[in-house]
DNA sequence: TTTTTTATGTGATAAACGTCACACCATTGA
DNA sequence: TCAATGGTGTGACGTTTATCACATAAAAAA
């Protein structure tokens, strides 16, 4: 995957630092920039009106940002994009990628990949939380959690990051006090537990077959 | 459009006819081949385990399926789709494509515009059934509906395709009897109504406005 | 035509999920 | 040391949505 990235840095851009809280682009903005995370942690978001927060990624190094509006004609971003942490990217103008895109068929069949992969992730969340419910796109946020931050230790999997209930509300498009009932009775049938503020899942094959997981591969499985 | 598809047909390929209900693929089929729709409908679609169906998009000419495990190292579809009425299709094997997108830039180009646009339906489809339920879903499918097969006629638009509620159902991930409940109290606020068999719409601002609509254009904001 | 199938409409009921209210930590920092 | 703050846990209640059951209507087949 990160061969795939490479390629990207020999095109001229810039580079772009963001301070914790910091906004890289909001939704309805013109839409000018296609960025490589080079360091941090950029939170893709959605906005609802009613003031709940859907969060559709966690952007990390080697990640890609802000291509959805690459050909369009009037181009928006339709995300808000904010760092979690102080945070680099590398900014490349629309322009110049189309130019570099014409002449280099083999960065266009990366780009291809790349973008095929986030259509599959973006798919199979759309899969878990239609098919299952909230409980399905909540499991499906841990497994993809797991994925991507899990350290597998005696018995079972932690999750290296920190996350609050509301930030994993968030990612499951749920109410924060509905994902905490969720999470008790996932404790409570000895499915995960705390572990010094992390989350630490005992038994993932459950959460796999009550989604019935289709074991997409970590590839296109994890929250980036 | 029309012009990103034309293209295509340059690449050695081969018709397949499908008869109504005939399926070109299934969900978990090993993927060979890339799919441009030539004539007819082709329903695309997931089934769960409980039996309900979702819809997803219905392909007509010009449309553009199967291309998701393209770069796949163990290609395999992940939706099924369905000959809703007789159908040509247009395949294209893998690795033919592959040749001819890394000889043709333009190719590669065009692919990508079209995969954009794609990804952009399915954020836009998520966003309204994330943030506003069930209703979100309905009144989605119908604008898009509206988009893909509506005529403007005098004070409103007739989607000139017969639908089903268990059709319209399944776009909306909803169940039957829910959906019927929707319409009904759509058509009570006049906002709808039945004419031979299709649906008129009235009063489509009065759905955009609930979904609070970003007017993403007919080029997204389509079933197709 | 009559029968059979398929689609629609609607009540009753239950399950899933969200909202409000508030108690209870743990951490921070003045 | 003791507010102030931000996160967690939980009861009560309301809304949304699904499920079951069945009546009726329309279309297709015999």
């Amino acid at each position: 995957m990160d061969s795939e990235i490479r390629q990207f840095y020999e095109i001229p851009g810039k580079i772009i630092s963001l301070k914790s809280g910091e906004y890289l682009f909001r939704e309805g903005d013109y839409a000018k920039y296609f960025y490589l995370v080079r360091s941090g942690q950029i939170f893709i978001l959605k906005y609802a009106s009613s003031g709940r927060v859907f969060s559709l990624r966690l952007a990390t190094h080697g990640s890609i940002i802000g291509e959805l509006p690459l050909y369009e004609e009037n181009p928006t971003y339709i995300f808000n994009a904010v760092a979690q942490s102080a945070s680099e990217v590398y900014a490349i103008e629309f322009p110049t990628l189309h130019k570099y895109l014409e002449r280099k068929p083999l960065l266009a069949i990366n780009l291809l990949k790349i973008i095929g992969t986030h259509m599959r992730k973006q798919h199979s969340k759309f899969r878990d939380l239609v098919l299952y419910g909230k409980k399905g796109a909540l499991y499906s946020t841990l497994i993809r959690l797991a994925n991507s931050y899990g350290k597998e230790v005696y018995n079972g999997i932690l999750i290296s990051v920190p996350l609050t209930n509301q930030e994993l509300a968030n990612y499951s498009a749920t109410a924060r006090e509905s994902l905490n009932r969720m999470l008790s009775e996932l404790k409570r049938n000895d499915i995960i537990e705390n572990r010094s503020n992390l989350i630490f899942i005992k038994d993932i094959e459950y959460l796999r077959k009550e989604i019935e997981c289709e074991n997409c591969g970590k590839e296109i499985c994890n929250i980036e």
